[in-house]
DNA sequence: TTGCGTGCAAAGGTTTTGCATGGCA
DNA sequence: TGCCATGCAAAACCTTTGCACGCAA
């Protein structure tokens, strides 16, 4: 049951090493298989998927979902000056995927407030905020959407 | 553009039908499909899909991406009442899977937060909140039940 | 009658899983 | 040598699309 010695391998260190140079960005599984095809190291799609679940289990990488019809996306975390004990949230602007780190005592107070109003523990490491940056909302959105519909597509 | 729908079918009227004893909540496509199976109606999986994606386009529908391994959330916006007031956010719990509904002036508050001071946008569509129930943390207070929220799944 | 709406089935893509093999300790 | 990690392929899943028929107007 205890986790045997955890081996090193190519792949894992390959992989290790693309998350550093995401700089927090987000990319596809896709994006990944392509850097270890420009190294000629062969991969499979298994070994991408299965790093990457065990990577999110342990919070290293965030995983979530911009648009359900195409593929997942993921992030480096842990690498991007995360400290795990900063209580601090993650902004994603589904326009041009940037992710922003937000430290503000007011979003604290959602955490205090979910857990004494409603009984709920926030994981902030989990949880993303989804939305448009001020420079995609300023220079993007076409025409005024009426509340409900996303800019989404 | 196209004409609105001119024709009036069964499957049509039964849809919305169906949309009305939701009450807002969420439903799935099978779900809807269970439906009508019970009125023992016969009806197409693509046909459902094809309606909803009229409703959504037309903003008479929602569409929710919880989780991206199951099935998308659909949920009736246009009732009567209260149309764009509607907002509320998601809490998924990570240990039992439930899902809630959170209507919460304190949640709105955060959300003005961000757009005044850090230009954020939040989508409260597509942003959900992660974490552990009320039940599942198990340390909670034991009135702290989420209030204003129901639960699926 | 006209042609939209429907149903069936197959396609499409992403992600997971089984099993045999290779590589790390 | 033991055993994890890998790779390949097939499965699983939700969703979309093509085509012919039925039904509303």
């Amino acid at each position: 049951m205890a986790a045997r010695a955890p081996y090193r391998t190519r792949q894992q260190e390959i992989l290790l090493d693309y998350l550093k140079t995401t700089g927090g960005r987000h990319f596809t599984v896709e994006e990944v298989r392509d850097y270890f095809s420009r190294k000629n190291i062969p991969i499979g799609l298994a070994t991408i998927y299965r790093h990457l679940e065990k990577l999110v289990a342990e919070g290293v990488v965030q995983k979530y979902v911009i648009d359900e019809k195409s593929a997942a996306c993921f992030s480096y975390v842990a690498g991007d000056g995360c400290p795990e004990d900063r209580r601090h949230f993650h902004l994603k602007c589904e326009c041009c995927g940037k992710l922003f780190h937000l430290e503000c005592r007011e979003l604290e107070d959602i955490q205090r407030h979910l857990a004494a109003g409603h009984g709920f523990a926030l994981n902030p490491f989990r949880t993303v905020f989804y939305g448009l940056c001020s420079e995609c909302a300023g220079k993007g959105s076409p025409a005024a959407e009426p509340g409900g519909t996303s800019a989404e597509e």
